[in-house]
DNA sequence: GACGTTTGCTACGAGCTCGAAGTAATCTGC
DNA sequence: GCAGATTACTTCGAGCTCGTAGCAAACGTC
């Protein structure tokens, strides 16, 4: 799947070096956590991208995209995906004009704030979102080799490394997340009436 | 330090998505490793990258660096190079280019191989790459926010998803690394002798 | 209601990644 | 000892990221 098997375990070797040169545990570990972080992502990466690319996505389109069919009102700021996704103004703007050109989205004035402009996803758009995201969970996502118990624990030390960095607004978050899912069962409801 | 906080955990909120619509325990929990290996990955390269430009670096040229400052004989071949830190030959190509720019690194024949060229470090390149492994040392790797503990729990689980994913030779990846060990030994005994 | 600040987006450009094709050296099988 | 396959590296080019600068709309203050 677009890669070999290095020789040996990169993290666990650089960790050694580390403990002998520089003498700091934490220095050590801190660097280990670091390389296995950064492994075990370029590993999944791989395969993802593969997958996604046989939709003819990236991995941010797809994200994009994917967080719109989620969206009851089918559309999202451009802020806001920078904010939440964490990606750049510049680069949001480049990956709403690709996902444009191949009619998966579509660009909507707000319609009280002329500043902002809203991403709309079409119907193709929906469709290859769901097609691409079947697609990753039977490849990817469900043959991950760990334990349901085991990915939970990962889970949630990743979230403990990344509530401490401050990645997202811990105090907020669980508050937010169930305003929205209030908001898509109220409109599941309305739609099915 | 180059990022503001998400609204809300990005990770939570996607899991409880996946579950409600696709209805495969093991697709949302894939998902979410996935997810939050990526986030947790986005929040340490930025502090990470941060740190190494500011000793005029990027991460793969740093990283290429220090194994090259911890080599006994100070020089790599950019096939091994390529192999080990699982980087395209074209883009270690351009990396060497780059270091050799700087004077940090020099081309070098190798002896019996008239294909393959080392990659040698140069006295200057050893200095930067210590430099910058103690900035990394203090200002990243020793504050990320997990005990000592779970930091270990944490690369045990990663090492177990690695190995699942074939990313390393776990059958030879022990002698190998001891195999290393004792050429470094080797060498600083007859350095120092 | 005018003015300075903030917010939201886009245009531009520099820099990085990496697939594909090309070149050169080496190895393999006969 | 030679033809064909393999290995190592480089060149080229397409595509992506993202910092910076710019513009327009909206907001806050007086």
């Amino acid at each position: 799947m677009g890669f070999e098997e290095a020789p040996f375990d990169v993290v666990e070797a650089s960790r050694r070096v580390w403990l002998e040169r520089w003498d700091e545990p934490a220095a050590a570990s801190g660097m280990a956590v670091y390389t296995a972080i950064l492994r075990s992502y370029q590993l999944l990466a791989d395969q993802v991208n593969d997958v996604v690319r046989a939709h003819d996505l990236t991995f941010p389109r797809y994200e994009v995209l994917t967080w719109l069919a989620t969206d009851p009102d089918s559309s999202l700021s451009l802020s806001w995906i920078s904010k939440t996704l964490r990606i750049p103004p510049a680069t949001v703007t480049n990956i709403i004009d690709r996902l444009e050109d191949d009619k998966l989205v579509r660009r909507v004035p707000h319609p009280s704030d002329a500043r902002t402009t809203l991403a709309e996803i079409t119907a193709r758009g929906r469709r290859v979102a769901d097609e691409a995201t079947e697609d990753l969970n039977a490849s990817v996502y469900e043959r991950i080799g760990l334990s349901e118990a085991k990915r939970n624990r990962l889970v949630d030390l990743l979230a403990e490394l990344r509530a401490k960095g401050s990645e997202f607004d811990v105090e907020r978050s669980g508050e937010v997340i169930e305003e929205v899912r209030l908001r898509q069962a109220d409109h599941r409801r309305s739609a099915s009436a």
